[in-house]
DNA sequence: TCCAATTAGTATGCAACACATACTATTCGT
DNA sequence: ACGAATAGTATGTGTTGCATACTAATTGGA
C-alpha cells in the first residue's frame, strides 16, 4: 500500500462516482465533440508535416494557389473562410519563405496575383504525399458510405447561417 | 457595360472553369471539411455568449469545474485535452474575473482544487441558456440517428492515435 | 462624365491558444 | 531514504482571428 492514510484515488473531494468521465455533460455537445476531434486531426496534420514547417492554413493557401494560379488573396481569403488580414499575414509568411510570388495584377491594379514558386510547388508536392498518409490514418476508420455521410454532415455544419 | 475591355470574369488567368469551387480540391479532404465545420461553430458560440465575455474553451473549463468541484487543474487539462500551460492561462484569466477560485488541497499540497465562486456560477447558468440555443440550431440539422452516427463518429476522429 | 461608395491590399494592435522549456515544491515507488 | 515522477508556475515563441484605419483603385449611378 503506497498511499498514507487516505484511501482516496483521485481529486474529487466527496463522493463523486469516479468511473463517470470527468467531462460527461461536455460529452453531450456537438460542438465540443467537433472541437475535440478537430484538435485531434490539426495535431496530427502538424506531426505529419512538422520537418515541412506548415501549419493547416498554409498548406491550404499553397494548395488553392497550385489549383487556381493567380488567385488574388481576396478571393483566397473569402474561399477558405478567412479574414483579409489573416490572409495576409499567412500569405506574407509564405512569402518570406520563398514559397509564393505576388504579382500585381494588370487587369486590376488593386489585386495582387499570388503564384506558387518552383520552391513552394516543391514543398506542396512533399506535403501532398504526407497529407494523404494523414488522411488515410483518419478516413480509414469509416466505410465509404459512412464518409460520405460524414462529410455531408460537416458541410452542413458549415453552412448553418 | 461597366467592363472596359476585358470579357475576364474573375481573377482565374487562362481557361479555368470558373464554375468550379476554388477549393475543390480541398473539398476532398476530411481535415478540410472538419476544420470548416469547427471554425463555422466555434464562430457562432463566440457570438451566442459575446456578452458574457466567454470562448469555448474558458465555457469548457467553467462546466468541467462546476461538475467536478475541486478537480484540479491537471485533471481538468488532461479532460478537455490540453497541456499545463494552456489550462495555467485560462485558469488564472477566469480567476482574474472572479468566476472561479484555487484552494490547496490538504491532500495533496502540489494540488489546486478548483472551483466555482458564486459569480462563476451565475455566470454558467447564462452561458447554459445561449449554448442550449446554440447547439440546437446545428443539431437540428440531422435526425436522431444521424445524430448519434455523426457523435460516434467525431469520437472515433479524436481517438485516433 | 463625375463623384460617392465599394473593394483590395496593407499596417497595427490585441486577445486567445498551443507548445516548449525550465524551475520549485511535493509526492511516489522501490 | 532517495531518485523519479508529478503539479503548478513562469516565460517565451508562433499562429490565428478579428477590429480598426488608411491608401489606391475601381465601380456604379445620377
Amino acid at each position: 500500500m503506497s498511499r498514507s492514510s487516505k484511501a482516496k484515488v483521485d481529486d474529487l473531494p466527496e463522493g463523486l462516482d469516479e468511473s463517470m468521465p470527468l467531462t460527461e455533460e461536455l460529452e453531450g455537445f456537438l460542438g465540443y465533440r467537433l472541437r475535440r476531434a478537430n484538435a485531434a486531426m490539426h495535431r496530427h496534420f502538424i506531426a505529419a508535416v512538422a520537418d515541412l514547417g506548415l501549419t493547416q492554413k498554409q498548406a491550404a493557401v499553397l494548395w488553392l494557389i497550385n489549383s487556381n494560379p493567380g488567385i488574388a488573396q481576396v478571393s483566397a481569403a473569402d474561399a477558405l473562410g478567412m479574414d483579409r488580414a489573416t490572409t495576409m499575414a499567412i500569405v506574407d509568411r509564405l512569402d518570406e519563405r520563398g514559397l509564393l510570388v505576388r504579382r500585381q495584377s494588370s487587369a486590376d491594379r488593386r489585386r495582387q496575383e499570388l503564384y506558387l514558386t518552383p520552391a513552394g510547388q516543391k514543398l506542396l508536392r512533399k506535403a501532398k504525399a504526407r497529407v494523404a498518409k494523414h488522411e488515410e490514418r483518419f478516413t480509414s476508420q469509416f466505410t465509404a458510405s459512412e464518409l460520405e455521410f460524414l462529410f455531408e454532415a460537416l458541410r452542413k455544419l458549415r453552412d448553418v447561417t
